[in-house]
DNA sequence: TTGTAGGCGTTATCAT
DNA sequence: ATGATAACGCCTACAA
């Protein structure tokens, strides 16, 4: 069942029948009456191979969500979904793997799809180096901060990593810590690790504080497993800190098991604080204290900003939203009474 | 750059470029190399709409996941992946939102990406008898039954869903319980609950225990928040049970924590139990106790079961696969010194 | 082994 | 408003 089956069954001309099934104009009510009931009866389906070779470009909106596994990326697509939902575009979203190159992805959707703008969630600078300039229509990467890198049709929205690691670690002295261990993740493999780790080093610093990375740093991946595996590396090498900000909450997660099988207690023995803000962190026992990105303005800002791009042509920008500081149970003030 | 500029910049016919680029036999080893080389060089990327639309069929195995929030299903995907990774087939995976028709999807990309076989990560009964006839290659259902589904092309292996809760309530009784909360999915809707329930219900008949389902049942959203909502209205109606069975992990998490804000301790005054075997669930405190779904078997017996099916023609068949108990620190055994 | 040409289903550009 | 027709880029007979 083909569009020429189409013309057939109803006497038109492909011409006339393509055009009805894409509300175009120049097609008479009741033309497009005859053809759509027509379409409806055989149910056709167009062959979409077809139609994206011929087209020119499209009415969608590409989004490109890197890494399957990050809750947050699950709350922000929702968003994203009803805020393009009242616009006259249309979404099309593709999950990779977290390893992958996102850019070259995209840059085969482009082809294939040809979309009028796209939407990065998540992204690593260098592929945006190596492989952005075949793209060339708007994009705004969302969560990283793309601001180094020099291209006219791409804009950012981010959390200010460092701004939000400061405050994290700021929060935990402001409750008495002085000791503070610090677990995150590999600063040359991830933009953010480095920017969030820059955060805690100003910390410190502004407080003047010492901080040895020798003892109280360690670089894993975003998982429980391995931020469990990092606070027992922590433990066995006897480091005494008070308190642990993971820059993830999951890793945060997997350290609180580890701290609880040495048979220390959160917050009472130790504090902890993630970043993030998941959902699951407020269901833990104790409620996981964190820095909360903002789902909904990173979600909200970037497609307002990719709409203007879009629509009007307007010049790439580079945003941050505003986190918030989730001061919940695994955190405690170890300050003596009446010292404040 | 297309496969014309190829031909015209090695010499070579469009004809010959088309077979060097696939692999296929009578094209000699210089004129491939050239090919292939030329290709690198202006770094040629192939359009796969053209390609698909002249295709009669790919070397592709689809995988269609319903569902992108449930973690099962990544490692899933992981699993399958590896699997693949050794054979002469190309892994095409889709991820789509729960609430979506997943066999009318299968169908649009069975018209678009011509794939030898279809994996489905989840699936509703419903949607295969009203849309399958569609679909005509070799086809699993993971995670879900479909024995009862009518179709030759269509196989299935799950985790017993109906012993492997019949499993987690009689565990809680091999312990000393007697009224146990059952915390579900809406049996209605969805066919998974349905088969857990009703193990529910046998466990209870075994060992002749009383279930008032008005009581001390509660079918919500497989969710932290809606698991956390139905302890809830549990403990606000002054029910008296002494352990819970959520039919899945994350709600079992949400209904800890209602627990343990309305002062009860887990398992020291309730016993908790989940299902799915989650990774998260080892990390917590307490470690969720949980009947786990064996990953690696649902995805290494779908894989074998559908590359018989593509390769042998193997008729479709239904399988279950073995589940696991993993009695973790969430329960109790709260019956009395030396009555065992 | 290689070249040539027709057609896949659609859209877009012309006429009409 | 409608119809005819030329691409789109590729694959695949078939011919050479």
């Amino acid at each position: 069942m083909t569009i020429k089956d189409l013309a057939a069954k109803t006497g038109y001309a492909v011409g006339t029948v393509s055009r009805a099934l894409n509300d175009h104009p120049n097609v008479s009510e009741k033309a497009r009456k005859a053809i759509l009931q027509a379409a409806r009866e055989s149910d056709f389906q167009i062959n979409v191979n077809a139609k994206q070779l011929k087209q020119t470009h499209s009415n969608s909106i590409l989004v490109v969500v890197k890494g399957i596994r990050n809750e947050l990326f699950g709350e922000m697509v929702e968003d994203i979904q009803s805020l393009i939902a009242g616009t006259r575009y249309q979404l099309v979203v593709d999950y990779m793997d977290e390893d992958l190159n996102e850019v070259a992805r995209a840059a085969q959707l482009c082809r294939e799809k040809k979309p009028l703008g796209i939407l990065f969630l998540g992204g690593t600078n260098a592929n945006f180096l190596q492989d952005f300039a075949a793209i060339d229509v708007p994009c705004v990467v969302v969560t990283n901060d793309a601001s180094s890198l020099p291209f006219p049709n791409l804009s950012s929205v981010s959390t200010d990593d460092v701004g939000a690691a400061r405050c994290a670690v700021e929060t935990l002295i402001s409750l008495g810590h002085r000791r503070i261990a610090i677990i995150g993740g590999d600063c040359v493999v991830s933009d953010t690790s480095r920017l969030r780790y820059e955060g805690c080093l100003q910390a410190f610093s502004r407080h003047k504080l010492d901080f040895d990375p020798e003892q109280d740093f360690r670089d894993v991946h975003y998982s429980y497993q391995d931020g469990y595996q990092a606070m027992r590396e922590l433990l066995a090498a006897g480091s005494q800190f008070t308190a642990v900000f993971a820059m993830a909450d999951v890793m945060a997660i997997g350290a609180i098991r580890a701290l609880r099988e040495a048979g220390k207690r959160v917050p009472e023995d130790v504090s902890v604080m993630g970043l993030d803000g998941l959902p699951l962190g407020s269901f833990l026992v104790p409620q996981l204290a964190t820095i909360s990105q903002s789902v909904e303005a990173l979600a909200s800002r970037s497609v307002a900003i990719l709409l203007d791009a879009m629509e009007n042509g307007a010049p790439s920008c580079h945003e941050t939203v505003p986190f918030g500081i989730e001061k919940r149970e695994s955190i405690r003030d170890i300050r003596k009474q009446g010292e404040k």
